[in-house]
DNA sequence: TAATATAGGTTCTAAAATGGAACTTATCAA
DNA sequence: TTGATAAGTTCCATTTTAGAACCTATATTA
């Protein structure tokens, strides 16, 4: 199978990662969340070249994770912002940061550390049920064929 | 910049997608989740062709991420396994999981739903605060230099 | 016992993606 | 007026990927 199939799947992550789960477009995205917004600073940033920003920014757009505003009278210069689909990214960067700053890190520690401005505590995002608070791991979970599945099911279609 | 390279930045996001933020790698971890231990399994599975499988298998044994173990007398046949490392995804590919039920799962809805085994309801894991038990987003956290950064900058050694 | 199937790969080739550098076009600043 | 900056595009060499064929060892069937 060709990876630009992979989103053919009936599977959010396969959907997700059809996207976002190719060299550097996460990365973008993090600059993003750091406020980068411009071509050049994300070259800059990132040490990526230009060719294949370009094109990453554009799938970005496309996909509606970025959208392109003109930022000075002229019209032709561009910044890059996320949208709600974007934002809606966090919990994946976050985790993805938690993951390294304890198996990658290096012995200093994390290199960044984050203040929960509601409570004014240093804190360390967890996944927890939405039910009971309680923090979910892998094995916490039982999972169960859900409606994208058995509605095509007893509608009698084909799952592919 | 070589994408190789990208694990040089002191940069927790980077260092792990320098290891699983390429092509098909989070979708073999994704089957490890769903059981899938063997070579011709996780071929069948994910349609991708036995090179870059021997390849990516390779590399997360490599990583730490996952455990090769012959599974027959013979020594001949193997399965690959979690290692805790890689059981720690386990929020990052929920994470992905429940942005894409949100935007990129058909009308039908998720194809998959999770009861909390503990607490007995359906639930959608959400990312909180290990102080408070808020749910966090971007804009409720304040990011700051934390010690695998100041450490450096009082020893006078260079980011990079 | 011979033939076939299965598991877990490796090798080969063509096509696609990537990295690096040079080039373009338009504004801006000195 | 000259040079710098922004936001790209074009070109080419190198790397990565997809697809198919091949290989080796064990297990199963005829």
């Amino acid at each position: 199978m060709r990876w630009e199939d992979v989103d053919s799947q009936i599977c959010s992550m396969a959907r997700g990662l059809a996207i976002f789960g190719d060299r550097w477009t996460l990365l973008i995205i993090r600059d993003c969340f750091r406020r980068v917004r411009r071509f050049s600073d994300f070259q800059k940033s990132l040490g990526i070249t230009k060719h294949r920003l370009s094109d990453r920014l554009t799938r970005l757009v496309e996909e509606g994770i970025l959208v392109k505003r003109a930022y000075d009278a002229s019209g032709k210069r561009f910044e890059y912002l996320l949208t709600e689909k974007g934002l809606d990214l966090y919990p994946v960067l976050m985790s993805v940061v938690q993951w390294g700053d304890k198996w990658v890190a290096d012995a200093d520690g994390a290199p960044v550390v984050y203040t929960h401005k509601s409570c004014g505590n240093y804190t360390k995002p967890r996944y927890t049920c939405d039910c009971c608070g309680e923090e979910i791991q892998a094995r916490d979970l039982e999972p169960e064929a859900g409606p994208g599945v058995t509605n095509k099911i007893e509608r009698g279609e084909a799952l592919n």
